[in-house]
DNA sequence: AAATAATACGAAAACGATATCGTAAAAATA
DNA sequence: TATTTTTACGATATCGTTTTCGTATTATTT
């Protein structure tokens, strides 16, 4: 049933590496050998057996994909870019989710290490606190493409978007919408997208005379009964903040739910603004008002630029940083209430 | 750089065979030698290369999820179900979409025809309408399990939820709640999800003894401008349905969308059922209820039978059919208006 | 002591495809 | 016609493992 080279050579009555340089349409095999074996390979429904190749060439036409989470649609949208572009180039692609766990993400580049794939488009955990892993990984010749959750420390292209800009702008939105005392929602300490975004709203802050308050900058994490903990205190001192600024979708809907528990009405109370990739934005209660990744296009960028690199067959990735502007769009959650 | 078994016997003074069959902890090998060669191996860091292992064992230690689209809860999820089952098998995860293409789906199938999987988690795409690609893919010795969107004509295991049954109880909902003209949104003619869900919806209707209107059924597609039109088309009518059942998720927001945009009120003028596995569904205003699939659960049982089977190393995978049921959660978008 | 069994290892053949040679026969040139 | 070149193909090594055998050494039994 299965069908291999030697088989097709016996059939034939020629040779196996006639076979091979026939499929592979050489130019030491005549035409009619060619056509002969072209005619029988498809009749008899041959199919390389990919590991032989993988073996001999030393490549895998495989990449992977590691993401912290599936349940987040900014990265669901980055797989679809980057198996788009990975199906273009006739490449396989193998996912892989962390779970935001270092362990977890050790473990899988371990696996990865030795020429299982081609190269690595990697977001980093967000409890990831050293690189070691991925050096060893790259010094392996297994070359990694970052995309959001970046990491400065190795050499090689990074695909982000405007985070610190975003962070900026968010806040500047809430600010100019009514708001004057707003609260930062962090994902993660590790994170430079959550270090830069925080930055962006402290200089907002900055330039509209707003005193920082240290108590209105939420570090959230990865516990999800914790994150309620905390955004429920937020949201249920006598003096509760008047925005909110969510780093990531879920801190988001953690406060719409906390809102509508508590009966606090968005945007009246509060106004929300959020990093989400929600394709249900305008249809929440408020409709909310975010900050949209180019999910989809980053994801194809770092597949593109990971295939570019693989077909030079450079051994190194020049630092690169590509960055792809993320839009803001309004919606009720952060109307303006008089 | 990349140590391989040769290197690290040379290493060792000693021989290939005695370092692999070291490494495999076998009987053949003396605690010290493999001692020895253990702490050499870690010394220099020496990772198996994977495929040529495969090549020997003709097992790929990988499997393959092909789902029509990654832009639907549903698939995400019951994808997340099945990499943990992978992780904890040790198993490696390749994932492709079709995007509801025929033709897609064969070309995806025919690259995994010749070892390159040790099986296939698949949900066909919606416009499959032959199972040739499949039955060869069988016939070449690569088990398929089904979830979801099944194919009932291949005899192996398959993974689906009580469609019938939650067709009837969404219809019957409807019903209870005070709807006479309930339309239903179909996904695709030749999914026997969509058909199974259909067939509820009109015994429910038979059972209240409400006449069954062919108009009422709206055969959507892929096509999204196609199903905007029918949509509006219905809902446009000066005498529109005052309730609705869609198959799936997205269709539900279609008709959301449409509705905002045309002023009609949920659940004041029509009221809105839907297949969905949306996070945000309690969030929507108004919320949404949803016949809610066992998404998770179905990927990971389809992966948890994939794995049962490989292990038994038996060649066919008998005809099984696995239901997990899905929840019915019911919320404003169905609520009773006197 | 002689025969047998157990232990610990090495040599070599796979797995399936590719690529480097080598070489007949045919074609082109001298 | 004699020589060189081209064309078209085959034999074989190779990729890095695993596994089957074969065998030398030691241990056990009679």
């Amino acid at each position: 049933m299965k069908i291999n080279l030697k088989d097709l050579a016996k059939e034939l009555g020629i040779s196996v590496s006639t076979v091979s340089k026939a499929l592979r349409d050489s130019y030491e095999i005549g035409e009619e050998t060619k056509k002969r074996v072209l005619a029988k390979a498809t009749e008899l429904g041959y199919t390389p057996n990919p590991y032989a190749g993988f073996l001999r060439n030393n490549k895998s036409k495989t990449i992977a994909i590691v993401v912290p989470e599936l349940t987040n649609n900014y990265f669901i949208q980055a797989i679809s870019g980057a198996e788009e572009i990975a199906q273009e180039n006739n490449y396989h692609l193998l996912i892989y989710t962390t779970n935001d766990s270092f362990e977890k993400e050790k473990s899988i580049i371990k696996h990865l290490m030795n020429g299982r794939v081609d190269g690595v488009l990697l977001s980093v955990s967000s409890t990831t606190s050293s690189y070691e892993h991925l050096n060893e990984l790259t010094q392996n010749g297994v070359p990694i493409i970052f995309f959001d959750r970046i990491c400065h420390e190795i050499e090689t292209a990074k695909i982000t978007t405007n985070d610190f800009a975003c962070g900026f702008i968010a806040t500047e939105h809430l600010i100019k919408n009514g708001c004057r005392d707003i609260a930062y929602l962090s994902v993660s300490e590790y994170l430079s997208i959550d270090s830069k975004r925080k930055q962006g709203y402290l200089e907002a802050l900055n330039k509209y005379d707003i005193k920082i308050e240290e108590s209105r900058i939420i570090n959230c994490g990865i516990d999800d009964k914790m994150n309620t903990q905390k955004i429920k205190k937020l949201l249920s001192s006598n003096k509760i903040p008047d925005g909110i600024f969510a780093s990531v979708e879920r801190l988001a809907l953690k406060v719409y739910h906390i809102c509508n528990a508590a009966n606090i009405s968005i945007p009246e109370s509060v106004k929300v603004i959020s990093f989400s990739n929600l394709r249900t934005a305008d249809l929440l209660c408020p409709s909310l008002t975010t900050i949209t990744q180019p999910a989809y296009e980053m994801g194809k960028e770092a597949a593109k630029i990971l295939f570019k690199h693989l077909s030079k067959r450079k051994n190194i990735i020049l630092n690169e940083n590509i960055v792809i502007n993320s839009v803001l769009t309004i919606r009720n959650s952060t109307k303006k209430t008089s």
